[in-house]
DNA sequence: CTGATGACGGTGC
DNA sequence: GGCACCGCCATCA
């Protein structure tokens, strides 16, 4: 994590990773919004959340599956049927999908990461 | 260095 | 309520 929110990463830190850090805050069975994660990241948009996640290795550790687009549907994504998985891993989290495939945000969205990590980046 | 691209968000009609 | 256009800015070729 760099020091201050507003200066780009250095070399081997992009903004991935603090897309991946803010990811990882989200606590199973709640999903956030590419939008609320990238409110949390100063001077990063919504595509770069999208972008990075795509970046991820197959193997990530980073529970990409919770973060969805605004409309509270799974992204579709080009090419890999990977979408349904993405379903199914967060119905085992407990997260209801209705018959169009989306998650009902009033009750599944996250609150947000915790105030201490806020802290460390300097935003309180 | 320039150009193109991209799991999206918000607003307007 | 649904669809269309614009903008956002880092990363890749």
């Amino acid at each position: 994590m760099n020091p201050t929110n507003k200066t780009p990463p250095k070399s081997g830190e992009t903004y991935y990773h603090q897309v991946y850090e803010l990811a990882s805050m989200i606590p199973r069975g709640k999903v956030a919004t590419y939008g609320q994660i990238a409110d949390y990241i100063a001077g990063c948009t919504p595509r770069m959340v999208g972008y990075a996640l795509f970046h991820l290795d197959t193997g990530t550790r980073v529970p990409w599956q919770r973060v969805i687009n605004a409309k509270g549907e799974i992204s579709p994504r080009p090419g890999a049927g990977g979408s349904s998985l993405q379903r199914e891993l967060l119905e085992a989290e407990g997260v209801d999908f209705d018959v169009l495939g989306k998650t009902d945000l009033k009750r599944y969205r996250w609150g947000g990461p915790p105030p201490k990590w806020l802290m460390a980046r300097g935003l309180l």
